[in-house]
DNA sequence: CATATATCAGCGAGACTGACATAT
DNA sequence: CATATGTCAGTCTCGCTGATATAT
């Protein structure tokens, strides 16, 4: 018979919380080099490729409230690298863009998180690493389209 | 040129953080019918299959604080599922067992808890499940086992 | 009116740090 | 003495709730 803890530890959510655990910490360590936070990295990246955009698509997006993209953008904003500009056609919106200095910083986040995912991902080949990213897609597509 | 370099949700961590985040919603809500969060019966779980044990044993076992053990024993012992005796033989370390009391909770939560697991990995085949568990363990192990 | 957006204030869980008493 | 254990106090981030003002 099988022991409980091995239970819990056997449990796909465990292993996938402890993993992301450890993905999580590297990535934010090596961002850290550029001063962000993870939400950081990830609101100015979003900002990057979907601008000009609301706060709340940005919050959708990203699966954050849209509370807490105030204070994420307030932060990234002091340290002018996003805009926030009224939209021309709906006074309760703000359109979000990028500054020079936001995409200058964007790209070098980029690298070091994506040097940070490699090192994650380095036991597996490949091929391991398509199947791995395939399976987890479906899982998380799945997750956000509830029945 | 594409924006992909840009996409955080193409990085793997933010993949595997979000279905994470997911699967632990999904337990946690499953497991609050018991009113036990995640940690409680992780802890649980963990005396269960080591009792008894000391507090510093169950926090390196499950990657918890030895401070944090403390409030989480506190909430466990104060709902009669747990009991801390002295340890025999060393003064410092407290004996950490599971009360009778503790054993069912905790075999109604593991079910719960398999159940949203289930649930969690439902789009997936049985081959597509052990693949999933397989290429998660690697990492898990080599995260754990750092250079 | 109902809805959506953005903002502010605050709460609670989780993951930490520092300090300390006790025992080995 | 150095080390390990358990406890307490406090900090910080994150994901939430509630309330409000404004615009649609």
């Amino acid at each position: 018979m099988t022991s409980d803890l091995q239970r819990i530890q056997s449990l796909p959510t465990w292993l996938i919380g402890r993993v992301a655990a450890s993905g999580r910490g590297m990535v934010a360590d090596a961002i850290a080099a550029e001063g962000l936070k993870l939400m950081h990295h990830a609101v100015l990246a979003a900002t990057a490729d979907y601008g000009p955009v609301t706060q709340a698509d940005l919050g959708r997006r990203l699966a954050v409230d849209p509370k807490d993209m105030v204070g994420i953008l307030n932060h990234l904003q002091a340290k002018g690298l996003v805009l926030r500009a009224p939209h021309p056609s709906d006074g309760r919106k703000n359109a979000v863009t990028v500054t020079p200095d936001g995409a200058a910083v964007l790209a070098r986040c980029a690298a070091l998180a994506e040097a940070a995912n490699a090192e994650l991902l380095a036991p597996l080949t490949r091929d391991e690493q398509k199947q791995l990213m395939a399976l987890l897609t479906r899982l998380h597509e799945a997750a956000d389209t509830p029945a």
